[in-house]
DNA sequence: ATAAGCACTTGATAAATGACAAGAAATTAT
DNA sequence: ATAATTTCTTGTCATTTATCAAGTGCTTAT
């Protein structure tokens, strides 16, 4: 139960002290997933926020060909979290999958809520997390719609390498709005140069 | 200073007693911009949080060409809001500017904090908040990166046949991902049918 | 160890979208 | 009211990406 990883997710975000982060995360419990679990299924309601402490895992949707389509993926250190199953309460859209092995640590709302309304320094931090996946996701949408693939495919290999030794190709060209095929092409055409 | 419909919008996304709204937007001041004004400025921090009585916008940034991408629209009532600006105090990356004439109410960040701090309905009205932008930012990615272009345009004509009303093509154009050009194509096709 | 199933690549071809330029239509400024 | 500016459309052609199918190599299960 060696909750450091957990509680260093906190400092390393904002100035909070030590007693407070270990009174917040006092309810999370830990556990692990294989390589391709699910962890949250579409249609059904979150009832945890998880935090992330080791492995890849990703979110997908079918469209209507039922094809995967990869919305997001996920590297420790993070929380991992469907915003609108856990907080409204609504059947997710998207399903949660690990894609190595992975460890987490989980709480439920209520212990979000006991805490989000008694400890102001949680308070900050919901609302920083938020902001910062906000903010990232608005970036993702620019580059969806100003960069084309081939652009995409380089900034994310520049950005985040360690997810070509982790995730496989296919995931990763769904998460760059391309098909699998078109991104074996752009990846012979750059190592050409 | 009729605060009816800033008021109203609070009501409007959950349970929350009269005298707590009008303890929230106590703060509020109004003011009105003409059309293809600037309401913020990129590489500037933004200093308030603004609330959309009337009128259209839209947020965008400039891609290497020089050429405006937009990155949202916005239509009444709603809050707009860069919120990694407004709360981690950072230059903004998009500009906001009004497509037609606006009227506003806005607050600063103290006020926020002390109603974020001291009333536990406002807490929760501001996830609330973050949590819809969130999903909304969400389902925009999956649009982008699994429908053609032709069926962006056909949902957003579905879902907000309005914005056809209000804003101009070439900036429905860039919000879709697609060129004017592009856009005018596939709007004749479409007439075809 | 072998077979089965995936992941990845590659070829041929088609479809979607972009770039650029010119003109029509609408809006705005004088 | 007229001119100037901006928006929208359309034509031609180029580029980007998808589709489908086949083949190779890697991983996994028995």
């Amino acid at each position: 139960m060696d909750k450091s990883k957990l509680n260093n997710f906190f400092h390393s975000l904002f100035p909070i002290q030590k007693e407070i982060v270990e009174k917040i995360t006092e309810t999370f419990c830990d556990f692990t997933l294989d390589k391709n679990t699910i962890l949250l299924d579409k249609d059904t309601i979150s009832t945890k926020t998880y935090f992330l402490e080791k492995g890849y895992m990703r979110s997908y949707i079918l469209n209507e060909d039922n094809e995967e389509i990869t919305t997001n993926i996920y590297y420790a250190p993070c929380f991992v979290n469907d915003f609108l199953s856990f907080f409204k309460k609504q059947p997710t859209k998207e399903t949660y999958q690990t894609i190595t092995e992975c460890s987490f640590w989980q709480t439920n709302l209520e212990n979000v809520q006991k805490n989000f309304h008694s400890i102001p320094e949680f308070r900050e931090f919901s609302r920083l997390l938020f902001v910062i996946n906000y903010s990232k996701l608005n970036d993702r949408v620019i580059e969806m719609a100003s960069k084309k693939a081939e652009t995409r495919y380089i900034n994310l290999l520049k950005q985040q390498p360690h997810i070509f030794q982790n995730v496989p190709l296919k995931i990763i060209a769904s998460y760059l709005g391309i098909t699998d095929s078109s991104l074996s092409r752009i990846r012979k055409e750059i190592s050409k140069i």
